[in-house]
DNA sequence: GCGGGCCTGATTGTATGCAAGTTTGCCCAC
DNA sequence: GTGGGCAAACTTGCATACAATCAGGCCCGC
């Protein structure tokens, strides 16, 4: 039998609508998530609700004590500042594999392909339109892609894990200026450039340096925006 | 109210027991892990398996595919391998936080005291003794106590998760020679050095290569005896 | 008035039954 | 003998009932 795409249960989706809920700030840090109300607004049992919270959990979304139940997780900025040199870390870790493998012609097409979607978002202005989106996805793929090549497990769940607090995965770049879109896609080139040349070293500078960088961004702009 | 030490589940000491077994290599890699059998194995009900399970899974100790139920993961020489590179990236940031920001006394005194405890076993040849116990605790409680002082949560979780891959927590110290003994602890206070001296750069270097380094050996010495 | 203990309502933890999906193997056509 | 399809057995997913634990308020003694 052949694998299939792997049938969603409940328990699943119930928890990827509380992941997006949370991300999205639908409940305030601190807040209780008890298992009753979440079923009835949901319209399930208990039980897959149950679930579902277990594994935000273990994600670090909310926070667990025994007979008392789930809550919204708080996040610092000490947080965040963690959570993106963490990511730096192990995404650079992953570049610095791919650099030491080599990679196979159809895994540069694919790179090369996302950066030229870049080039083109860069040049005609477009990675403004509507919310971001089209860059949104072209630097999306660009890390998901490089992960994936990585192919370890461990290394794709903790940069996921990295990912589960709120702006770290989002990409903020309402923050962004022109300046920083440019200078962003010039990493990629450059990480890509190390990896292809082989040079394990550059390549895990270069994608440490893209990661800090954004969050340096983002944390400034964001403290700004909170006073 | 004052938080108490947190009343243990069923769940959670079902999850406890079978993280333990796995780990330890009772069940094959591969093998599917059932509810019903557990269940009537341990004397409990499904409901509390099933949590233990998706809680393992989560973990990364077991795989789970949606109406079909979970599976012992296999690990790779490679899985292993990038586990000992991701724990070293994460806990090499961990020591870089804290030569960042400074210790307090008390935290200077509590490193100082595991140092003086792997002195004294090195002195006497103790570290040898009964299965290594008192050289791993030392060993554990060093590792331990600088990821508690870096004080964030992903940080521990992620080092944790590096951990789930077996061999990579456990300190093959059976595997060792006197001269790795010797060295290792020689890391150890190099790195709680470069921590009280403020300079986070030699502290993550020294941290890393300390993981790094017990992962080669590890790796060097099971595939010897793989043969 | 204040602190401690108890009782009660609320909430989570566990057990169990039924529904839905998956796996196995048998049978039959070719 | 081989492959496809079907059905039965098995396994997991979900719902629900009941048990255990927790939080808050009340009463009582001091």
């Amino acid at each position: 039998m052949v694998d299939r795409p792997a049938a969603q249960t409940r328990s699943q989706s119930i928890a990827e609508t509380l992941r997006a809920r949370i991300l999205r700030g639908d409940y305030a840090a601190g807040e209780r998530m008890q298992e009753v109300p979440l079923a009835e607004d949901l319209a399930v049992s208990r039980t897959p609700v149950r679930e579902a919270l277990r594994s935000l959990a273990e994600d670090g979304l909310l926070e667990y004590a025994a007979n008392r139940g789930y809550r919204v997780r708080e996040f610092t900025a000490r947080d965040i500042q963690i959570a993106f040199r963490a990511r730096a870390a192990m995404e650079g870790l992953g570049a610095r594999l791919l650099a030491e493998r080599r990679l196979t012609e159809d895994e540069k097409h694919e790179l090369a392909a996302i950066l030229e979607r870049g080039d083109a978002l860069l040049a005609d202005g477009s990675y403004r339109a509507d919310d971001f989106s089209a860059w949104r996805r072209m630097n999306r793929d660009f890390h998901v892609a490089l992960l994936r090549m990585a192919d370890s497990s461990l290394l794709e769940k903790i940069a996921r894990d990295a990912q589960t607090i709120p702006i770290v995965n989002q990409g903020a770049f309402h923050w962004y200026s022109d300046a920083d879109f440019r200078h962003s896609h010039y990493h990629h080139h450059m990480i890509v450039h190390a990896i292809n040349a082989g040079d394990g070293e550059r390549a895990e500078w270069w994608m440490k340096e893209h990661v800090n960088l954004a969050g340096k961004t983002v944390l400034a702009r964001q403290q700004q925006a909170d006073l």
